[in-house]
DNA sequence: CTAAAACCTCACGTTGACGTCAAGGGCAAG
DNA sequence: CTTGCCCTTGACGTCAACGTGAGGTTTTAG
């Protein structure tokens, strides 16, 4: 069987995507990657796949569920989603959103360790002979 | 056995941060969250132990393993890493930085659904009756 | 034409963060 | 003292996102 120029077989996806086979095998199984199929059952992909499979690991690595992801896909290709769907729409959207600042405080948390670690000064020196007055400094820097 | 007035059992501690005592024993199995005694056996816990929980929750999900954890929270709380770990802080850092853009990126596309579901416009109707640039306008917004 | 590489479909294994019983101990109220 | 609720330690179950073969077919390189 021989593919057209754009066409790919789902190795080369896989290579493309930095995704296993098997993980694409996957996402086909849950309904979130389509493909053609030769006549012999092999799977064929278009090159606008690799665009998509990184779209879906961006949404994976941000914590959504393969149904989730089945879910808000199809409105993301039309551009627009059922009425029916935008509570569920919205409730993502602010789960995402919290997410992200959960995200952003335990990086600033981390950066601020890793900030004294690198550039100590006066004031950590002296925190650091003080055990009483530890845990406020970097856990209480939230409040 | 009496507590303090700024003491509390793992029920209790449960029910403020809102986790199940399942998921305290278990973040104290993985050493991320420490408990004294009673003579009796009971797990006690100060006040500040909400916060604690709270912010190993963020960690969690922010999707840093409880080792990940177990490893960095040491660091918070004394303010200093040992210099041999600056380097996983910021492989850590710069994880978590990757994750918060695709999270940004993923809820920008959500948005965009989520506002041409709602406020549909004379473009959108023309997108939605041409067949040929349907995925071009929001999945190729990106590039 | 043949051998290797890539593909196919099951189908069981793995890992992390818990859920969920099971069998019992501790402690305030009636 | 017993009832009832909260606590203890195992230990097995679960679920998602794959990993890892088994066993067979298709495609490609020589």
């Amino acid at each position: 069987m021989q593919l057209m120029e754009t066409e790919m077989r789902i190795g080369e996806l896989a290579a493309r995507a930095r995704v296993s086979t098997r993980a694409l095998r996957y996402y086909e199984e849950q309904g979130i990657l389509h493909s053609e199929r030769t006549p012999s059952g092999q799977r064929v992909y278009g090159s606008s796949a690799v665009e998509r499979v990184r779209l879906i690991q961006h949404l994976f690595s941000a914590g959504l569920a393969s149904r989730t992801i089945a879910l808000i896909l199809p409105c993301v290709d039309t551009g627009h989603a059922p009425p029916e769907m935008l509570s569920s729409l919205h409730a993502e959207r602010d789960r995402i959103t919290t997410v992200i600042a959960d995200l952003e405080q335990a990086r600033r948390r981390l950066e601020q360790v890793i900030e004294l670690t690198e550039h100590p000064t006066v004031e950590q020196c002296e925190i650091a002979t003080d055990a009483t007055s530890r845990t406020s400094v970097i856990v209480g820097a939230s409040a």
